[in-house]
DNA sequence: AGCACAGTAAACACGA
DNA sequence: ATCGTGTTTACTGTGC
């Protein structure tokens, strides 16, 4: 493998998210592929994972067999992913994917099918299972719903985003506002006039024209232009990243829907189903933005030009479901490496391991903790969503 | 200071 | 006439 990496101090790396357990295998090139198994065992001194506190099965010089999914490509954006060689450390740099593949990439916003609404987490997230004696750490809930900090235009770019069409009303787009940031329920009607400002303002949003047969009300829909969706998603990021604020919807979808793996345990070896990987990819009532975020390069330019003199066709939308058979490539596909995320001294570590790597039962059981780890955190997910 | 950008308010037109 | 929608202008605040 090529790489640009430089050698790093072995030292926890924590997440700007409760990142979680997944493995980013060398699987081809397309996230389709399923059922990969990974023969991995993994030392653990030079990870510096302690040992687990209740072995299940001390003696045995286990390796494992995991059945992996593919990695998020949004999780490359957030931190530097590192890979062991030896005692060192690398950066992988020259293996995050491009900005393009991630910030094209919207599966973050889908892997809920509820937007839950905006409170702030904390960054990490202590999780019982690993210290016990510290209390359960409760989400700080505000008394009143402060205000998010996303821009109108992110705002309606993630409302627009998440609604199946790919397209909205300004109601709905009120509506979606409204049941995702309960900071606007209360507040004065000022903001809706903003949203209209902004979707009239911005060259990023483009009004269709309703089929009057098929609608019903006033208004146009309104959809995000393609070659202003990196900037958008840009910024978005950007405004997750600098506010730390936790964003249930920036959050990794692998911890949103961790908690739902499936681990079984028979004998020495351990089965990591990627049955909810596909799950994760082709949810049928996110069907649009799982899959379908090839890279900007692989959208039609923009219908119109940049200045509104026109509107978008509803048939100028259909090149979502055709561009949708394109596949977003795992940046770490080809790598021959594997990606690992555990958690330990209240801080979720990450690193990228070769893939040949093997783990012993304790690793395993680490990751089963992890496992645990991410369905205490989708509960505190739950709970600071309020019962969305 | 100048600029860009975001947010807010307001006025106005249009159509259901 | 009312209301929602869409556009435009103006102003203010903030950050670089």
């Amino acid at each position: 493998m090529e790489s640009d990496s430089h050698t790093l101090p072995l030292l926890p790396m924590s997440l700007p998210y409760p990142a979680t357990l997944y493995h980013c295998l060398p699987l081809s090139s397309s996230l389709l592929q399923t059922s990969s198994t990974v023969h991995v065992s993994l030392p653990l001194s030079p990870l510096s994972i302690p040992p687990s506190p209740t072995s299940l099965c001390p003696t045995a010089p286990a390796s494992v067999h995991l059945k992996t999914q593919p990695l998020s490509p949004l999780l490359h954006t957030l931190s530097p992913p590192l890979f062991l060689d030896g005692q060192n450390l690398h950066c992988l740099n020259s293996l995050t994917t491009s900005d393009e593949d991630d910030l094209t990439c919207l599966n973050w916003l889908h892997q809920r099918g509820n937007l839950l609404p905006l409170q702030p987490l904390p960054k990490t997230t202590p999780l019982p299972q690993l210290e016990p004696q510290d209390p359960i750490p409760t989400p700080h809930l505000p008394p009143s719903p402060s205000k998010p900090p996303y821009s109108f235009s992110s705002l309606i770019f993630m409302a627009i985003e998440d609604s199946p069409d790919k397209r909205l009303p300004v109601k709905g787009i009120y509506e979606w506002i409204v049941n995702s940031f309960p900071y606007y329920r209360a507040a004065p009607g000022g903001w809706r006039n903003s949203v209209r400002h902004n979707l009239s303002l911005s060259k990023s949003f483009r009004r269709i024209h309703r089929d009057k047969s098929q609608f019903v009300g006033k208004g146009s829909l309104w959809c995000v232009c393609p070659e202003y969706r990196h900037a958008l998603l840009e910024v978005l990021r950007k405004a997750h990243y600098y506010h730390g604020t936790n964003s249930n919807l920036l959050n990794n979808p692998v911890l949103l829907e961790g908690a739902d793996y499936e681990v079984s345990m028979v004998c020495d070896t351990v089965e990591i189903s990627d049955s909810h990987c596909q799950t994760l990819l082709s949810s049928p009532s996110t069907p649009a933005l799982t899959l379908d975020n090839p890279p900007l390069s692989s959208y039609p330019l923009c219908p119109l030009t940049p200045d509104h003199e026109e509107m978008v066709n509803m048939e100028a939308m259909e090149y979502e479901e055709e561009v949708g058979e394109e596949m977003e490539k795992d940046p770490l596909s080809d790598s021959g490496y594997i990606e690992l995320h555990y958690y330990q001294y209240h801080q979720y570590q990450y690193l990228v391991l070769p893939g040949d790597t093997e783990l012993d039962l304790e690793t395993v059981q680490i990751l089963q903790l992890d496992a645990e780890a991410q369905e205490a955190a989708g509960s505190l997910l739950d709970l600071a969503g309020g019962g969305h």
